[in-house]
DNA sequence: TATGAATGAGGCTTCATTCAT
DNA sequence: GATGAATGAAGCCTCATTCAT
């Protein structure tokens, strides 16, 4: 690559696109100045498309209309950019979990249900800057990376107890608790690497549907077939 | 910030781990040169954990005891590893799943079975390899992208098609094809972000724990609950 | 220049040529081997097309089809092969006008003509290595710089005192001798800057042309036009 | 051998000299920076003594008292620098030979006279970026490369033409225009090769000299001498 | 003699970051 | 707030040269 390091989606195409291609500009905190909150946008597309490492602050503060070194008028350095982001991302998602209208919810399964359809769709509709928020974790200081497991730890506890109470109960099928939550959240995040935005897929209807897959897991017994077919023959491949 | 770029697992940790973490070194052809495929595998593990931009050309010769200029004795680029590696893993993924063994499978229940318990299995056996080269596409020449591209598109068309067949002849519910398809795939992929070698599962075991709930999510027909419940008050968030 | 150094005249190119573009090959001592000859032939045209020190020895051993550590067994640096070639040069020069038929000449002009003849024809035969002679000096060694130095002022003494005994018996105008050789050395030498075998002029008619040029230089007496004209307002450009 | 390239005038040296050793720093359009045309004065002199390949940009930046990366605040790239220096030179020259006063001088002798003094002037006057615009062509890019050529051209143009109109005219002797042209050319390039700006001769008085001696190349006719002697004996030399 | 592999020493260039304005 | 200029620290890659074979 003697040009441009891996450019998909450069600070020009960015300019070019419609205001936004995903939800990201109504993530960050009204707190925020304008200014701010504008670099946080741009940082997540460049980030989101080539890379926390290859990004440079010219191409976050560029596609803003401003000089590199403003970028250190608002952040303290690149990296807290990207923890910005990042820590905002997952206390976003955890929040939309968390939200009293959701725990309250009594029956298991449609508790599940609701869980899993409101976590998917907020993975879609901020799909870019949750991409940044799964897949750029290496670029945060280890300080950082400490306090973002945390938030990803309650994440999962929630998941976790909510299929445990439908096994507890009866509601769902004898599942094992642990790796059908950690299936489920494979389903709500794993979006965030193909999700487009002008896909046949709405946020809803794709949260709708990764919901009932997380039903059918959660509450179909196994299946009894005995071990799958393994061929010696080609095992090495 | 002169601050190293994270490395949560640098060359110096690397030497100290044993042997292997994964089965990367199984992965190349016999007929590279041994100086070749060790250079890959500190590639791969390099990459893994810092990713392809963070990591240097002196982290991934030091790890095999080499001077960063004997990289280029055996590669024309750092672009290039990061290229053998993508694609010698696309390629040994599609070769697990287009085994006539395989494909030769007539019960569509058992055939989708078989598949997703080798495609799960072959991302965790190679967890390693697999994760550089689901998450380190950006790093790659448009050129290269491209080849890449056409390797995947190959695999989503075996999934799609296994999917297909059970729901046309009756054995699956009458399920979403393309979306079940991908969500599948979503499971075989997404362990590459989490899975350990250390952790409960096997390679093996993992694989029959994903296709089970592959058959869940094509045998079973939808439920219906209505509309998830939306809480208006925090959907914002 | 993102891709290779400037290559006007490629390695590949030489190899598609007619055996020789000038007649370099013809300029080595008989008692070096075969593979020296044709390297030092291999070096002169890739420091006449690139320069010294954008040619690399893998340019010179492979236009020879053999590995850069080739060169080593033949000669002990690259330095040296540059000396070889300048060494060689300068020595074959200087002896064209150091010929005792051409010393013996007793008529002043019949001798500064067939010096200044043989010394363009010289240059013009063989204008690749010359070429490498006069521009590459740079690339010395000061110790072998200071002995082609040494050379050239032998050279440049042939040419003064041919003009200087013309002046002395008459034979020529009262003209400046050392600024009057210096342009005939001049005359002699900037062809190789331009000159090309597949032009119009072979290197005898090129002498020829040349010493008849040096000769009206020398013999012809000064006009008297008054200084030349010198607008003043565009001195400065 | 790991001895610093041949540096008969290094980045050191350069700093003691005398503020100019020539008029280089004349030479560049006012639009420019103060730190450009430091920078493009410095380069100048380092091509000029150890040429382009053997410049390091830390040799010029230093030279100027700045970092290797200011350079690159600046200009885009070393070739960029080589190529401001030989198009503004290549430009300067071909503008004092088209200067209106020149051009405008009716007398085939005294415009042939005014022509080669001023051109010849130019390039004693600037015989350091002179001799970096004749000597270092191959470090520029096959666009610049291309560029260059053409002004290259017009300047030849010049030169023939006015030859061509003397003998046309009948002001000169029966030339070959081309011929002589091409020599006039040489008088007037070739001195970068050697000129020094302590030697005996200011350049307008090289202009002069250069001048007398175009005439007299343009104005005398051919002397018959017969073809010149041959000696067969050493021929081969 | 010839070479594949290896490397120390850079060279060009980039980049996060600073700072005077 | 914003920026142009500047830079220390690296990063990728090249290259002359060595050496075991």
């Amino acid at each position: 690559m003697a040009k441009k390091r891996q450019a998909r989606f450069t600070t020009e195409d960015l300019e070019g696109l419609p205001e936004l291609e995903d939800e990201s500009p109504m993530l960050w905190d009204e707190s925020r100045g304008e200014v701010q909150r504008r670099l946080l946008t741009a940082a997540v597309r460049c980030f989101a498309s080539n890379g926390f490492h290859a990004t440079t602050t010219r191409d976050i503060s560029g596609a803003v209309g401003l000089s590199p070194a403003a970028l250190y008028v608002h952040f303290p350095s690149k990296e807290d950019v990207l923890f910005e982001i990042i820590r905002t991302a997952h206390a976003r998602a955890l929040a939309a979990v968390t939200d009293p209208a959701l725990t309250g919810i009594e029956d298991p399964v449609r508790h599940l249900w609701a869980l899993v359809a409101r976590y998917t769709e907020w993975h879609a509709r901020y799909h870019v800057a949750a991409r940044v928020s799964q897949y750029e974790l290496a670029g945060l200081s280890p300080e950082h990376y400490e306090q973002i497991l945390e938030t990803r730890h309650r994440t999962n506890v929630v998941f976790r107890s909510a299929v445990e109470r439908g096994v507890t109960t009866g509601a769902f099928a004898e599942v094992d608790v642990k790796r059908v939550a950690r299936a489920i959240l494979s389903l709500g995040i794993d979006l965030v690497r193909w999700y487009r935005r002008d896909g046949s897929d709405s946020p809803e209807q794709l949260g709708e549907f990764t919901a009932q897959l997380a039903l059918k897991m959660a509450m179909t017994p196994d299946l009894d077939l005995g071990p799958a077919p393994r061929p010696e023959s080609t095992l090495a491949s």
